[in-house]
This record gives structure tokens, sequence and C-alpha cells, in this order.
DNA sequence: ATATTAGTTTGTAATGATTATTATTAATAA
DNA sequence: TTATTAATAATAATCATTACAAACTAATAT
């Protein structure tokens, strides 16, 4: 933990920016909910337990900064709420999300799925990439066994 | 075109949604426009040429249904605002997009990348796919050019 | 020590996208 | 024709996010 907030302090420095409390208040938040895809006001909301007197728009600024330096990524399921995601230490951007339809739950995948298929958009399109978002939209595995459980009951009233 | 308007009209019925004009004008922009990620501002202006009496709700509320009906896909590139694309005819979804991080722009191609990456989610995590978004963000054709002539201007003074 | 400066934060106002509401109109059924 | 329902327009309300002005902090120069 301290390890990890030492880190990225020195990130900060090194782009000339400082870890003030806020900004460590913050990150400490997003290092013990590693996996739960949080909002700009569920980590306001978390910080403000520890630290009552920070402002939303601090916690938007910290985020969007993070962002910036790669820190955390920004994602989106669309719903209409931006996400903030700390990227796992080692980890490249083999970062997936599975988002079941029925319960709207997310899960995180990380595994290195898109490897070659980066190099064919590389070849084929002439772009290159820097980053991707992969997102898919399912039934996760709960809702799979809700639906099997529903149909005994229906066939056995 | 009539004929594309003729299926969705089906479509619609099927579910026992009428195509009024106002979806009809809708849907006229979506096939004209076909390949150019509209937000719901972007498609109202259009119909508004056309059909000055629409409204903004309206126009909202329908590309929602045909969003709920898989007519169009709902997509987010996180810049705050949904777009809208119309699916293709006999077009699976094989749909991904480039996003150019310098110049913002966004190239749509086609093509079954992932074919055999669903079957290793079904596999490995027990996920039930229907559907999958997949976007690349990185440096286009254009801006890998203008920046090589950057660095030729530099070196010549 | 004091003044200066740049960077940061706070609280709040403003913005922009989207959704809800309400009255009205058009279409359909009785 | 009348009653019922679905759809629309106009606008108000909401929600996430950003912009802004004033106050504060820490570091540096005097």
């Amino acid at each position: 933990m301290e390890h990890r907030i030492e880190k990225i302090k020195k990130q900060l420095h090194s782009h000339s920016y400082k870890l003030t409390p806020q900004r460590e208040a913050t990150v400490r938040v997003l290092l013990e909910r590693e996996d739960d895809h949080l909002s700009a006001e569920d980590v306001y909301l978390l910080v403000k337990e520890k630290s009552p007197e920070i402002g939303l728009a601090t916690v938007y600024r910290t985020l969007e900064l993070l962002s910036e330096l790669k820190i955390v990524d920004k994602i989106n399921f669309g719903d209409g709420v931006s996400r903030y995601d700390l990227r796992k230490e080692g980890a490249k951007h083999f970062h997936h999300h599975l988002v079941c339809i029925e319960c709207g739950s997310v899960e995180e995948i990380e595994n290195d799925l898109l490897g070659e298929v980066e190099q064919i958009v590389e070849n084929d399109w002439g772009f290159e990439v820097k980053d991707h978002r992969l997102t898919f939209h399912g039934i996760c595995r709960q809702c799979q066994a809700a639906a099997i459980e529903e149909d005994v009951q229906k066939a056995t009233p």
C-alpha cells in the first residue's frame, strides 16, 4: 500500500505535481476499492468519510489528473457515468470488462486477448494503436443459473 | 432505402410500435448519414431541416427505442455524448472503432476480429457473450504523416 | 522575517446532455 | 361518435461534469 502511494507520488513529482493530502486521500480510496469501478461520486463519498472537508471538484480534478498520467483508467459503460480504475501494477492494458445485461454486474478480466488483433489493426488500417477498450455484453454465470432455475420452476408447478 | 425503411417498420410493428412520421424522418437521417456516428443533437438538427416541427425529446425517445430493438447501436467514445449508429444490413456485430487521440477522428472498421476471443470468454469465464464493444485509441494515418512532416521541418530549418 | 509567486482547494454557479412532465394531438377501438 | 390509447411538443427538471472566484498553502526570493 505505502509502496504504491510512494510510487504514485514520484510519478506526480516527475510531472511537477504534488501529492497533496486531498490527492493522497483519493488515491487511498482507489487502492482500497481496487476492483470496484467507482464513479467520481462514489469516490467523493468514500473520501469524505475520512477527509470530510474535501470538495467534489477536487476529486474530479484529481481523477482527471491521474487519468492523464495513466495512473487510472477512465472508463465508460454507457450508463452516463465515468468510472475510474487504478491501473494494476505491472499490468499492461489487458484489462477488459464483462457487463451483464440482466443484473448489471461488471466483472473484470485480465488477459492479453488482443495482442494479434492489434497487429492486424496496425497492418491493415495503418492505425498506430496506443490503447484499447474492450467490453463484452451478455449474461453472467449467476444469471444463467437463475434462468435455468426459473425454467425448472415452470416445468414443475 | 425504401426497402430498409419498410423492414424497420415491420420490426417496430412486431413490437406493437408504429413508424410515425417523426420516427421515419429520424430513421431517414440515420440512413443518409450511415457512417457518421451522430449524436442525438446532430440527428435532431438534421431531422429539423426537413421536419422543422419535431422536438428534441422525440428524437431522444426514438433513438432510445431503436436502440432497444437493436436497430441502432448506442455507443460512447467517452466524450460525454452518446452516438447512434444504424446497424448495417446483414452485418453482425463486427463493428469497431479507431479513435485518434490527436485529431479526434473516428474511423469505423468492419471485421470479425473477435470470433475466437468470444469463445475464450465463454469457455474460461462462463460468460454468455451477446455483444461486444471494441475501440482502439491511437494515432490515425493522417496524424502519423503530419508528425513525420513536422520532424522534417525541425530537421531542416 | 516578509513579500511574492505559482499551485491547489473550496464552494458554488454554470453548462450541457438527457429525462420527466404535462398538455395536446392523432390514431384506434368500442 | 365517443372513449381509449399511443405519441408528440414544449418545457421544466435532473444529473454529471466543468468553470470560476476567492481564499489558502507552500516554496522561493528579497
